[in-house]
RNA sequence: GCGAUAGUGGCGAAGUGGUUAACGCACCGGAUUGUGGCUCCGGCACGCGUGGGUUCGAUUCCCACCUAUCGCCCCA
């Protein structure tokens, strides 16, 4: 093979981007009810935006990104994630004005990109579809949020999911509970798993969600965020629970669930799987949290936020492995089948005119004979074909057959300029 | 970034250090001068991931690289 794709890049192909389309749909719709519009973000970005949100020393930072630098010695990444884009287009555009409403309600669809290496449901280009909402710290609006991702998967046709919540704080929360961790784990160095130890040094809350036997046992028995919570914190967390319980959504707190990303704080959530598309373990689809700070990090005034990114290649494997169907909208109306190089003139005027008046229509393009032109018809699954012989062009008729039933009359060839929809009707009385 | 397995036609898959690389599916054509199924017949890899090497001779042995898959790290 000459020329093949980019490592951890796929192809979406016809017959796969149907599915695409149709989740793309489903999310576009339930958007517009929860009143989030699409924001579109470069796919690039100065290396610095996400350096500075993620956290300087995050593996998404220090070994994930798809960065280079361009003719113009500029430090470019691809983005690896959606949030910090929406952030800087937010600062840049002065979203945060007083004359545009808050909640400044957002959502993208679009790639992303992460230099590591090619998994089930793990490539380099991915996708994700995206929300964020600005300025607004009430609790509802964590909840609104996690609403829309359940309903969302929901409306998608799953079953099982988890939704996880866990809080990491404020900062002030943050700062004295990572106190306490490095406090209880320091003296259990010697007892923890190698990579562990080194996530002690750079990210002490990352030993939190090791999947080491023996760090899981160490883990359960350490201090938990929770009992480090300002009370402004516990208040916002408590408030969270309560609307969830309200509107009925099931979730569990998880005090081990932590972030990769540096900059969320407060309400963190994840939409878990457990389907065999990932061998039964659960496996998140999608993640979001708060972050309040952020958008003030990158040059704004103080505007609290959240969001959640959900991953379109884990979705549709999920959903793959679940045997659920996504509509694939690609049925065809009417195949023309024309028989003889006379009729080819006005079979193209026929497939033309079907497609002016709204039907679909396909017709052979390789001089095919009419068995294998009716083979083909069939296996495009025409509900209705049209057969134009020499004959029938001279009678000005054509042959109207329903392919399922395999009934079948003449008809004037005019009438299936003027009106096929009522020939049909006529077929099937 | 680390470890492991694999790479034969559009797809699935057999195979061997040496004449024409099985078979199945799909596709195309014919049997059936103009109708979808079935059956039968025929066609369909100057080539066995790429590049080197060993050898009289390699798809088969060796090395490197690429890609895929799985595990780890991490994560959507």
């Amino acid at each position: 093979m000459k020329y093949q794709r980019p490592k951890g890049t796929t192809d979406i192909i016809p017959g796969e981007s149907e599915k695409w389309q149709s989740v793309e749909q489903a999310a576009r719709t339930l958007f517009k009810r929860y009143r989030y519009h699409e924001i579109r973000t470069p796919i690039f970005e100065s290396f610095e935006v996400f350096s500075r949100t993620s956290g300087e020393t995050s593996d998404i930072v220090t070994k994930e990104m798809y960065d280079f630098y361009d003719k113009g010695e500029r430090h470019i990444t691809l983005r690896p994630e959606g949030t910090a884009g929406v952030v800087r287009a937010y600062v840049e555009n002065k979203l945060y004005g007083p004359e545009i409403q808050k909640p400044f309600k957002t959502f993208y669809m679009g790639p992303m990109f992460r230099y590591e290496r090619p998994q089930a449901g793990r490539l380099r280009e991915f996708h994700q579809i995206g929300v964020e909402a600005f300025g607004v710290d009430n609790p509802t609006l964590d909840v609104e949020v996690m609403a829309m991702a359940v309903e969302l998967l929901h409306s998608l046709g799953l079953k099982d999911l988890k939704l996880a919540l866990n809080t990491l704080g404020d900062n002030e929360s943050r700062t004295r509970y990572r106190q306490a961790l490095i406090a209880y784990l320091e003296p259990l160095t010697a007892q923890l798993s190698a990579d562990s130890q080194e996530r002690l040094h750079k990210n002490p809350l990352r030993v939190l969600d090791s999947k080491d036997q023996q760090d899981q046992e160490i883990v359960a028995k350490s201090p938990r965020i929770l009992d480090y919570l300002t009370p402004e914190a516990q208040a916002h967390f408590e408030g969270v629970k309560e609307l969830l319980t309200a509107l009925e959504i099931p979730f569990e707190v998880d005090t081990s669930m932590v972030r990769g990303l540096d900059y969320y704080n407060h309400t963190i959530f994840e939409l878990m799987s457990n389907s065999k598309a990932f061998g039964g373990k659960w496996t998140t689809v999608c993640a979001g949290g708060r972050y309040n700070g952020l958008v003030e990090q990158l040059g704004g005034p103080e505007t609290p936020g959240i969001g959640f990114g959900l991953g379109v290649e884990r979705l549709l494997l999920i959903l793959e492995a679940e045997g659920i169907q996504l509509p694939l909208n690609n049925e065809l109306d009417v195949y023309v089948v024309g028989i003889g190089a006379a009729t080819n003139v006005e079979t193209l005027k026929l497939v033309q005119s079907l497609r002016t008046a709204g039907f679909n229509a396909e017709r052979d393009y390789l001089k095919r004979k009419p068995k294998g032109q009716f083979k083909a018809a069939s296996r495009l699954g025409a509900h209705f074909t049209l057969t134009l012989g020499e004959e029938e062009l001279a009678q000005k008729e054509v042959n109207l057959k329903e392919m399922e039933s395999g009934k079948e009359i003449k008809v004037p060839l005019g009438a299936v300029y003027t009106k096929f929809a009522e020939l049909i009707k006529q077929l099937r009385a």
